[in-house]
DNA sequence: AGACCTCAGGCAAGCGCTTTCCTGGGCAGC
DNA sequence: GCTGCCCAGGAAAGCGCTTGCCTGAGGTCT
């Protein structure tokens, strides 16, 4: 592997001089070395040792982040929004999948700490766990007192720069819709119990059917991995112990998604005989067969926030963003059936705003 | 930023020492050193500079891989194999997206080598485009001629280690496929053409459906994003040019998925009418309505055999496995209309090899 | 009891780069 | 013609870590 001192040897110059040519430096440097240097590096194929660099160099360019999982569209959506921000502010991305693993969680902190990077931006959901909470924040603190800047995407539990998508209020805007369209014998697919957001949107959904004298059962939620085959799975736990259910709500996409397969599989009409609605509004869900009610979290525009409050240095005061969630009406849920609507809907899958 | 030496001094010995200790180095440490080092470390939440280890150490652990986009289910299945192997071997991921831009491409393995990465794995079709072949290969061999590994995915322009997926026997098995099914007007929703994925899976459709004296004429076969939009777009094209086609290939599961809506949106029944077929298998393809019939390839293992190539000291001569493509029958497709079917069909959606 | 061996621990030389500070040559000014 | 200034280029000091080599204390063998 080539070095600056090779360059610099073969271009007859001091590494110096082949340093600021390389990089631009302000300080001026004759044609004619300038040339030589340009040359060498093109003939010896040079290039420079990233590590070698930001070892001597002082300021960090790159910015960590963490997500569960970004082959979950979910988190390849708002990492497209970090992305964006970060490319036009001229940052690399270090992108490190937890996969929901709070250890691994704990470890990829300490691995961009020790990578040097500017800034760490946490997305997706925080635990129900009190030790790794605190494990976290010690870890993180330790991380913001030696000059790094952290946001955290949809978690309460650290207290500094933050954009939160409201997941309680879009628990809300599921129980008025299916409340509104005459469903009272309600399901709910819900991702793990530990996850924050489970618990937040599940907190929105009860509280929405409480204003109505309504209550969610436990027995009418059931609980498993955040994806396609956990809403298979919790979907059939449902309808096995409560055939007469009119509505299905899942927590988020993936699982609406495998709530549709196993309803299809047991030839249950959707939504003639029982209502669908997700969260998140992935792009797939127009996509599938009858389009996925859900509500829509605006994805992108949270990662480029949260890469936006990590970039900007930052006031005193740690700053909240909430973004609203919103009901985006297609052809997976309906009256209930044997009611009369509280609103005639039309046929169509346009969306709008809840 | 607590430094090495920081630690050295709080516990009394030399960085030497500490540096023993935090790495777990064979040279034997007194129990009682050992200790007072590692106390240190707790107390001060040091973390080694990985930037200062790599300079400071010999062997490179970190691998790049250069793919189109992960958050394509295509390359999220490959990156899980390349993941998994890498996982195993204790090798970390840098993984680059370069949306579909040859530039972004050569610029990153630019930057993987100046990370001094033990192995590049380049994944994703190549480009019909000489001169950025001529000057791809000419940076991949600068990064090998000083021990860079290097393999590549589904790419034939590169002369080392390839796992291949079968992309010409695949479109094989499509021509096959829906000759057998009395399909005549048949029509290609294709990805862009300067893609060889493109071409090679529309070459081997063209012979399999020479081989029984049919030709695909230009006007049937239409170019676009390798993405949802970009199915939508070709098939609205092709279905205006030629509305009298039974039978529509895409080739790719995403443009398939935005076939299969706009037939949906123009109410034309899927298989009645018009059969859909797609190529890669993405694991959605199974919950779309009707069900996407399309070809298999193994990408979790496509990924896994490249990252063994790559870490795997190798041959002298390039190895490369070629990994076959399969059938996957399920509902999108039906016997031509008007057409007695050569082989009668069953009605389910199971999944047979082809 | 003396010579020798063993082994824990420290010294210091890098890894490849950036950047401050210094040097020495060329020029203008007096 | 001499002093002083300006400026391009170089020397060298790190950045934080690893590791080969050396040292000196303790133990062993005769």
């Amino acid at each position: 592997m080539a070095t600056l001192s090779d360059v610099a040897r073969r271009a007859g110059v001091s590494p110096a001089t082949a340093s600021r040519v390389i990089n631009g430096s302000s300080k001026p440097v004759t044609e004619d070395l300038r040339e030589r240097v340009l040359r060498a590096v093109a003939e010896l194929q040079y290039v420079p040792n990233a590590h070698a660099q930001l070892l001597a160099r002082s300021h960090r360019m790159a910015v960590g982040v963490i997500v569960h999982d970004v082959s979950d569209p979910y988190f390849a959506e708002i990492t497209r929004g970090l992305q964006r921000v970060a490319t036009d502010q001229g940052r690399l991305l270090t992108i490190c999948n937890s996969y929901r693993d709070p250890d691994r969680e704990l470890e990829y902190v300490e691995l961009l700490r020790g990578q040097q990077v500017a800034a760490i931006i946490l997305a997706g959901s925080g635990y129900h766990d009190a030790t790794f909470t605190r494990l976290l924040n010690e870890k993180l603190a330790a991380y913001e007192a030696t000059g790094g800047r952290v946001a955290v995407i949809g978690r309460h539990e650290h207290s500094g720069d933050a954009v939160m998508p409201d997941n309680r209020a879009g628990g809300r805007l599921i129980g008025a819709e299916l409340y509104e369209l005459g469903h009272r014998a309600i399901g709910v697919v819900a991702g793990p119990a530990v996850l924050t957001t489970t618990t937040d949107r599940l907190t929105g959904l009860r509280e929405s059917l409480a204003a109505h004298g309504l209550s969610l059962p436990e027995h009418r939620v059931r609980h498993a991995e955040f994806d396609r085959d956990g809403g298979v799975a919790a979907t059939a736990a449902l309808l096995d112990a409560d055939p007469g259910l009119t509505a299905i709500v899942a927590l988020n996409d993936s699982m609406a998604i495998g709530a549709l397969a196993l309803l299809r599989s047991r030839s249950v009409p959707v939504p003639r005989q029982v209502s669908v609605m997700g969260f998140d509004d992935m792009p797939i869900a127009r996509d599938v067969t009858p389009a996925l009610t859900t509500v829509r979290l605006p994805l992108v525009e949270m990662g480029a926030r949260a890469m936006s409050l990590a970039l900007d240095p930052g006031a005193a005061a740690p700053r909240v963003e909430v973004l609203p969630a919103e009901v985006v009406r297609r052809d997976s849920t309906g009256p209930a059936p044997e009611v009369v609507p509280v609103r005639p809907r039309a046929a169509g899958s346009g969306a709008s705003a809840g």
